[in-house]
DNA sequence: GATTCATCCTGTAGCCGCTACAGGATCAAG
DNA sequence: CTTGATCCTGTAGCGGCTACAGGATGAATC
């Protein structure tokens, strides 16, 4: 039977929680739908009512995200981190596979990269007959 | 008055021009959908009837996607391509564009990369009291 | 007490670049 | 003439949000 009263103690609105967080009140909202946030406390007009410690999470979230973690891999996370903090070794797993996937992509990128560059330092710019650029996108380009 | 009978001389169902593209069907239909592509003539019976030019000009559109430009992008490229083949100097502006992008993507995921690395080295894969993986993501790590 | 205005609520639709289906029409081969 | 492959349109879904509409509260001011 607490919070009668809202907005007590360490008690967060919505809004607060987003400028506390950094995150956008439509993105919270999402987050709770998607259940990647547990649902909060509500006041008895329905508002919801956040603790201190979702401060704490949010902004974890909010990290991982930067980092390019889905959403998939951080319910995971957040799930290992909870109650059960049991093994690191899988939070250990979900971050290599993770790390794995940026190797990837990085090196895709810089093999366009490469061949972007390449190809933009043959443009001259002018009205050529031939364009570089169209070329390699070409069939002849293919690889 | 020509192709009253279909699929004579160079004329290609939309199964053939993907299998012969890669593209697969049903984003054949959205390229057109979309505008990407121009909407090619059909049969009698309202089947697609693409040119022997239409995989050129598909092929280079699935060239320029698996080199990330948007689909805005190619549909200017493909433009810029077309009738009035004027300006190198746009198809230039678009790629050297799309280059800059790609340049900011790849620092980016560098900067993640050695971070998480970092982190997943000093990570036992024990069940250890704290988690070096999740303390990077929580509040403490911010940079 | 009444008004104002910020904040909150739910629900729905849009973004990109597809992909996947349903439910039907047509084609080519046996 | 039947089968089975291919095609058609239209609609809905994915992830990860974002942006409304239309309404209900909340806090501060007069």
């Amino acid at each position: 039977m607490r919070a009668i009263t809202a907005s007590r103690a360490q008690e967060l609105t919505i809004g607060r929680l987003s400028e506390l967080t950094g995150v956008n009140i439509e993105t919270i909202r999402y987050y709770e739908r998607t259940k990647v946030l547990p649902a909060p406390a509500r006041t008895a007009s329905g508002r919801r009512l956040y603790q201190s410690a979702d401060v704490r999470t949010l902004a974890f979230l909010r990290r991982a995200r930067e980092l390019g973690f889905s959403l998939d891999e951080i319910r995971a996370l957040l799930r290992l981190g909870g109650p059960e903090k049991a093994s690191c070794r899988e939070v250990r797993r979900i971050a290599t596979h993770h790390l794995d996937d940026i190797r990837a992509k990085i090196s895709d990128l810089r093999k366009l990269e490469r061949l972007l560059a390449k190809t933009v330092a043959r443009c001259t710019g002018t009205t050529a007959p031939d364009c570089p650029v169209l070329d390699i996108l070409d069939i002849q380009g293919r690889n």
